[in-house]
DNA sequence: ACTGCCATTGACTGACCAGTCAATCAGTGA
DNA sequence: TCACTGATTGACTGGTCAGTCAATGGCAGT
């Protein structure tokens, strides 16, 4: 089958973009720098993307798409509506430790430039935003937050919060250790429901 | 005196500069397009900054100024260590309020774009964060505040939330009015000190 | 051993734009 | 009036790259 090559091929040039993008930013990063990394023909790249936009965009659907999946699957699983949250933190904190470059290029390059290429994607952003805001609404609904808090606001908080630890880590702002992702799973779901005052 | 007009000139081209940056962002405008805006020969943008990156730069660093000075007087002006974190929240928010062009330049093209200008500004971005993360760390010696909550990642997530809100509003997510600057406000400094539990 | 189809190659082009610079203008002081 | 200085102008250059395309390679089915 000639397609398993082929398939092949994108997957290695998709890798390469992550290394590269993650390396010297999007902006940065010529078509030539993707294919010398993938060990690729500069033409090669057209052959499966329609632009380098193209190649950037593939990266964010594929774990974008994993992400809300995991945001409904925390929901899905029951529990107390703290430990959901818990859960979508850990997600998210877990993909960076597994794959940081990835999760850097999401970041930087998409999340956090809503401007530039975010735009493109802001629906899906949004759509994040918002199954965490129903895990908050159904979480008061049942008594285990306080009402008076909009619950799209507190899911971007959340989400703000955990971004901006995660950015924290990419810009070594604060050391990316094994405790230092384990404390801050802790402290996002501590701090978002328990608050920062004693009880 | 020539530097009367000189100055009023070059305030001219930075003012410009912040409305094109905020509708197109930077890396799509040309400098072709500042000096337009500005009313001005192309050249002169250059007479007055060595390159279209000194232009962010300046009006980066004007606003964060601002930033760190006002962080730094909420602390000074005393009472307890919620009612100063609420001063730094509202003086961000205010600041969007008053001027969403610059804050929107500011947050995506410096502070959320690490990569590429942030880069050069993450010792004072940095310097921001510490400062939060000292308010905090005084509110948990006054026993204010719990202390099993590391100083710099509550700061982080503080400040990160904050981002976010301004994010949402730049980008349409939540609405813009002057309730919803209000409602962030209390929400900002209720979820960070009480958390979303009841008491 | 031929034919057709897709993968693969990389030289080339066309557009774009940051930054330069030589020329002109305008205010000031003598 | 003249000379000096700094402000202002905008045409031009040099370099950079995204995207194109015509050519080649190689495999699969007959």
């Amino acid at each position: 089958m000639a397609s398993k090559a082929a398939v092949d091929k994108r997957r290695q040039i998709l890798d390469a973009a992550v290394r590269v993008f993650a390396r010297q930013g999007f902006h940065a990063t010529r078509v030539s720098d993707i294919a010398d990394e993938a060990g690729v023909a500069y033409g090669l790249v057209y052959h499966y993307f329609r632009s380098k936009d193209e190649v950037l965009n593939e990266l964010f659907i594929e774990r974008w798409s994993l992400l809300l999946a995991a945001i409904d699957e925390a929901d899905r699983a029951g529990g107390s509506h703290r430990s959901r949250l818990a859960a979508v933190a850990s997600f998210i904190i877990d993909s960076y430790r597994h794959d940081p470059e990835l999760m850097k290029v999401i970041i930087v390059e998409v999340t956090r430039a809503a401007n530039s290429f975010g735009q493109t994607h802001l629906e899906q952003i949004r759509s994040a935003y918002e199954s965490i805001a129903k895990i908050v609404a159904d979480g008061q609904e049942a008594g285990e937050f306080r009402a008076d808090v909009a619950p799209l606001f507190a899911s971007m908080s959340f989400y703000g919060a955990i971004e901006q630890l995660l950015s924290g880590w990419i810009f070594d702002v604060i050391p990316a250790t094994d405790t230092s992702f384990d404390n801050a799973k802790d402290l996002l779901v501590t701090t978002i429901c328990d608050g920062l005052e004693p009880r």
